[in-house]
DNA sequence: CAGTTGACAAGAATAATTATTAAATGATAA
DNA sequence: TTATCATTTAATAATTATTCTTGTCAACTG
């Protein structure tokens, strides 16, 4: 767990608990996913520990806090500028590790600073669209 | 208000009060906004009417629901493919009406089919960048 | 006119998240 | 190692956004 060094945090069980879950997980897991699986090690586990530790996580910049998902907040480990394909039907989510450097025109942006972008792709998963419950 | 006849919804003096606020509106409001828009014609306007409302709207495809703010759902009465340029600062989100036709190589989609896609743009607009409270 | 339907207001209920608190723990320096 | 001190934890309360429920009313149907 070399990764967690500089992490700039205490590293407490819970943490590490969450980091490893996390670490390589590509499935954008909401904080009650988390908590569920991270409860299986410590039982007595907090939500707000969850919390907190994501609330940190995403302040020191190793995890991206995901909007993709009206109800609720979605994580990502993965701090790379990437971006998502997701199904409309089943709110899959798939990263997309491809860069586009999009600019946009003087008159659109005027004396707005670009800093970067994140592409949400829509369309039909291979499963949804061969066996849906229609 | 000859814009309001096919809604394909009863048109009733609070719904009107709703759309007519958002017609045009590129504030991208949140349904509190909007019920404290309204209100003021309406003072007894509930705020379960104005989900209501915008739930109605948002299945006809009136208006679009946006995911952008993790704290919650802004209304957006521009349903044309268009993408938001976000100060990240500020929060101010700006519209960008330019047609960004992006596709995937196949082995990234894979047998997914795409329909759309939405780029949300992130920067410092200019206010911030001068005059920010540091 | 009686009955059905859809819409409204009011407020309760729910779900996700944040804040608060005291107790426990990890990091730090002697 | 040990005392110290700030941080973290768990438990729980509070908040916020949203949805649900209920009773009522208006508009429409037959």
């Amino acid at each position: 767990m070399q990764k967690f060094k500089d992490i700039g945090l205490k590293l407490t069980p819970q943490r590490l608990a969450i980091l490893d879950f996390l670490d390589g997980n590509t499935d954008h897991p909401s904080a009650e996913e988390i908590y569920r699986a991270v409860s299986v090690q410590f039982p007595t586990m907090s939500f707000a520990t969850v919390y907190n530790t994501l609330d940190s996580l995403r302040e020191k910049g190793h995890i991206i806090e995901l909007t993709i998902d009206p109800a609720k907040k979605r994580f990502d480990p993965c701090t790379d500028m990437h971006h998502h394909l997701i199904c409309t039907l089943c709110k899959r989510i798939q990263d997309v590790h491809i860069p586009f450097s999009l600019d946009l025109p003087e008159q659109v942006k005027g004396d707005f600073t670009l800093t970067g972008n994140h592409i949400e792709f829509y369309g039909i998963c291979p499963a949804c669209r061969s066996g849906h419950q229609s």
